[in-house]
DNA sequence: GCGAAATGGGAAA
DNA sequence: TTCCCCTTTCGCC
């Protein structure tokens, strides 16, 4: 499920299992075959997250793998006990990553790519301030909005304005904070802004420790944790046919391609003008 | 069993 | 806006 939590969840999980280690590098399923020779026996530096993107710094000026999973990209990470022999590649395994301690394959990413410095530093210019990043420069943020005529709703999916939030976040930290997504981002005012990044920083905290988006409030369902609520009441509003508090019909509606969801009961349209 | 849609995004038109 | 990539899942027949 990949969002921006995913990509540091993958980050975190692949740390001690593949930085500062040698790695065996191939492309199982050929479409990578180039930029993994390149990088095949080569020491990794660093793994570094950045919104919805993965970068894998290489020693030695090798180069830059950069990963962005879209909406099928999938790892598969397999720790080598006793440095056992990894297991065949199952389905389309673009790249695999083998070091003494693990394997770890990926299947089905947008975009697989070996990047050399001003590739990379296009890249990072094109991708907004990182909600999961502590030095996120949310006043810069806060600017863009400011200054923009757009909905809420698509500043939110904007990679370039801030990044690590898809489209179930979009639709449920909107949710959450009680705005309609067609309100224009500057009519939020600062104060709503403010509450509305705290909040989508701690949701993605939640994704990032348990590994799924959960946005729902355990305790109005009587649960301990995020982890015990069951698939049905993961969402409030995404995907849904009615609001999973107020039972409402859930509408749908598209903003910049993508279907994006809100209850009409309890999240309302703000002013432009106001704020 | 088949088609559509899905957590995404870039390029083309 | 529309197409295209890539893969899985779900709803409908």
């Amino acid at each position: 499920m990949p969002e921006g939590h995913t990509i540091h969840r993958h980050a975190k999980q692949q740390r001690p299992l593949l930085v500062d280690r040698a790695i065996e590098a191939s492309s199982p399923q050929g479409r990578f075959d180039t930029g993994a020779a390149m990088i095949d026996g080569r020491l990794l530096e660093s793994i570094e997250p950045v919104g919805k993107h993965l970068f894998y710094h290489f020693a030695d000026d090798a180069g830059i793998v950069h990963i962005h999973l879209g909406m099928y990209g999938k790892f598969r990470v397999a720790k080598r006990k006793d440095a056992a022999e990894p297991k065949p590649p199952r389905g389309a395994v673009r790249l695999r990553l083998v070091t003494d301690v693990a394997c770890v394959d990926l299947n089905g990413p947008t975009a697989c790519e070996l990047l050399e410095r001003p590739a990379y530093d296009t890249i990072k210019s094109r991708i907004g301030p990182d909600l999961l990043d502590p030095k996120a420069d949310r006043e810069a943020v806060w600017r863009r909005m400011a200054k923009s005529k757009a909905a809420i709703g698509a500043m939110l999916m904007d990679q370039s304005v801030v990044s690590g939030i898809g489209n179930i976040y979009r639709a449920e930290l909107l949710y959450r904070a009680g705005i309609h997504p067609l309100t224009p981002a500057k009519a939020l005012g600062r104060e709503r802004f403010d509450t509305l990044w705290a909040d989508a920083v701690s949701q993605l905290k939640i994704g990032v420790r348990i590994g799924k988006i959960v946005t729902t409030d355990p305790a109005e369902f009587g649960a301990k944790t995020h982890r015990q609520l069951t698939a049905d009441r993961r969402f409030y509003v995404y995907r849904r046919d009615k609001c999973l508090r107020s039972g409402a019909k859930v509408e749908r509606f598209t903003i910049a391609g993508r279907t994006c969801y809100a209850c009409p009961a309890e999240q309302k349209r703000l002013d432009a003008t106001r704020g």
